[in-house]
DNA sequence: AACCGATACTTAATCGATTTAATTAGCGGC
DNA sequence: GCCGCTAATTAAATCGATTAAGTATCGGTT
């Protein structure tokens, strides 16, 4: 203090101070320049030189005065805004949600904002909501479930994307053991006539799982019938499709014991299908859903499934694009992350009852 | 053109212009000054003096390369960042992803942005989270389900909130009316003995919803029993709250035909304990939701459910803070906005079993 | 010849912070 | 009494737009 100069006295500030003050008022106030406040504020290294009876004064103010630094005007200086984009299919599809999870947790502990959009599988939407993020200055962008071809001017990540393109991380799941698991539980129980639901063909993971499948068919000695594979069609997120592909499944008249669907989402539809159909899930046909949403465990029957570690690949997204970011060689590393499945046994799958009867087509 | 100085020549912009321009930069390009630019790209008042071949000389140039005003700069020259903050408990709850739904679409075609937070039920976050929106320069939040006192220097429109609050403007359903449904439709199907499943307590809703069904069951002439009301515990997303509270309600020995739950998800645990206890839904116990999440339908049996507007609401709630926002005074009015619900009848519920077994409790 | 008003722009301030380069005061040494 | 050094701070540029206020040119009028 001994040099602060008389000629610019503290200058006092009114009393409701409720709307915030700036960084320049806040310098005033206490007679100094907003450099030194700054400079204190932000433990900059250059404050080892301002004394510490300096540096209270001015902490003690900030706090008094409730001082927050305009983001606005940081981000403009350090061109940098500390928030990303996370653009998704649909909020409510359980899947998407508990990845969101785990991105924000990550993120919150970072400092870092995100802005969320959802696309609902509209093309106009997945290609404007990229640039729409960009104009809002976002450093990088997560997606999930979602195929993005074009080159951005920024890190992406892409959730259980799997097409190598330049600038994107992929996480993916290890599906190969996944379909092991799946398809080695319900061998294992007895099952021979399996039934499979595939993704609907947007979906990223549809094409990747449906490969390893096959592939462990193929080693386990699973015949593939064509009848017995339904595809799932439409945009909602609800049970219906699934529901409409067991429907398929169930009126080419080729008898299954046990179905594989692509998703929970799906298996509960499904299993609606076959209990209409005078199927009981598990004692006639045994079901396998995907991804271990919360409710998986309360449907009823509960859902066998293939539990995806959904929070914690969304934790693992966010990291990897913060650090991409964060990294000095703009991280041009476009590699994958792989994360592992794990097999969640509850009420859906038993053994394939000893009276085999086939499966009948119900009345339409 | 006639005037423009040939002191200051057009400057040529190098070939790879994939880094964003700048006005500055675009002006110099096309030998104008970015005030000019800027009044034109923004199509201001003041732009109908500049001759309409000045005005597509600086379009042309725009599209060419690519120029898009940055919207740091803007933001904090305008002191307006066209985004807003949303804060909710959970993403995966079926609840607050519907109502998300409908605030991205209002927001979207205003050309704002929003930043989400989750709190989880956290206290900390809840306080917390309100003034890092605030930080990042929000102009509003809207808040889902979530009790907040506190003033904030922004509106705020908050979604099934009841508090009347300075500055905050209530998103509420008619909750008196979708109790009559419900419990309406129970008495005409012929059930008396009804139990009750309340929210947790700290669900904005709770009390309200509980008013509204006393107030309809002393109208019905229907008793509200101590020992069949129960109340969900614990912040967990799942139907296991409404599980646990369903278990409760069968051990207290008293018999029910029906029982109305706080939400779907606490029907769908319901289901599941009613179940283990040898009941029979709808034969032996009716049972009835509320919201119609996404799943309601596609439950077995699928849920009879009092149907909340959701995406409607949030919309709703985007739409009036964004009026707020945009208003003059500041929006002051602090009122209610109200919508209806819609009574779903599906398969939970039937008309009480001519063999009315009290329900008996289960082996723990 | 001086003036006016319209046209077609430009200048410069501003938003609120960060950051680099400079400045000032005091002190010890010669 | 001057030099150089350190400690403590500050001035000024900067980020990229927006915007109020100003200016130069020209045709036409009195």
């Amino acid at each position: 203090m001994t040099r602060r100069k008389s000629s610019s006295p503290a200058r006092p500030i009114p009393e409701h101070h409720k709307q915030p003050i700036s960084l320049k008022r806040l310098a005033e106030h206490l007679g100094l320049s907003s450099a030194t406040v700054s400079i204190v504020i932000n433990r900059k290294p250059l404050s080892d030189m301002i004394p510490q009876e300096t540096k209270e004064r001015i902490w003690d103010a900030a706090r008094r005065y409730n001082y927050r630094p305009n983001i606005i005007a940081r981000s403009l200086r350090q061109q940098r805004t500390y928030s990303i984009g996370v653009l998704l299919p649909e909020f409510s599809d359980g899947y998407s949600a508990l990845v969101l999870s785990g991105i924000e947790d990550y993120l919150l502990s970072k400092g870092y904002a995100w802005l969320a959009a959802s696309h609902r599988h509209k093309d106009e939407l997945i290609r404007e909501y990229p640039h729409l993020l960009y104009t809002r200055a976002v450093e990088g962008l997560i997606t999930v479930d979602t195929p993005y071809e074009e080159h951005l001017p920024f890190p992406v990540v892409s959730v259980s994307g799997h097409r190598q393109i330049d600038g994107v991380t992929n996480i993916v799941l290890n599906h190969e053991r996944a379909a092991e698991l799946a398809i080695g539980h319900l061998c294992e129980l007895g099952h021979r006539e399996i039934a499979f639901i595939k993704g609907q063909s947007f979906s990223s993971d549809t094409s990747v799982r449906w490969q390893s499948i096959r592939k462990v068919c193929h080693a386990m000695g699973i015949e593939l019938k064509p009848e017995l594979t339904a595809q799932l069609e439409g945009v909602s997120p609800s049970p219906e499709p699934g529901y409409a592909a067991a429907k398929k499944l169930i009126a080419s008249g080729v008898p299954f014991t046990a179905l594989f669907a692509f998703n929970d989402v799906s298996a509960i539809g499904a299993i609606r299908a076959l209990q209409e159909s005078g199927q009981r899930v598990p004692d006639d046909v045994s079901v396998v859903g995907f991804d271990d949403i919360y409710g998986a465990a309360f449907h009823i029957p509960a859902l066998t499934t293939i539990r995806q570690p959904l929070v914690k690949i969304g934790c693992l997204a966010a990291e990897t694009l913060i650090e991409r970011i964060s990294s000095p060689n703009g991280g041009k590393t476009s590699g994958a992350v792989e994360v592992e499945p794990e097999l969640i046994v509850r009420e859906s799958t038993a053994p394939p009852s000893r009276a085999q009867r086939p499966v009948t087509p119900s009345r339409t």
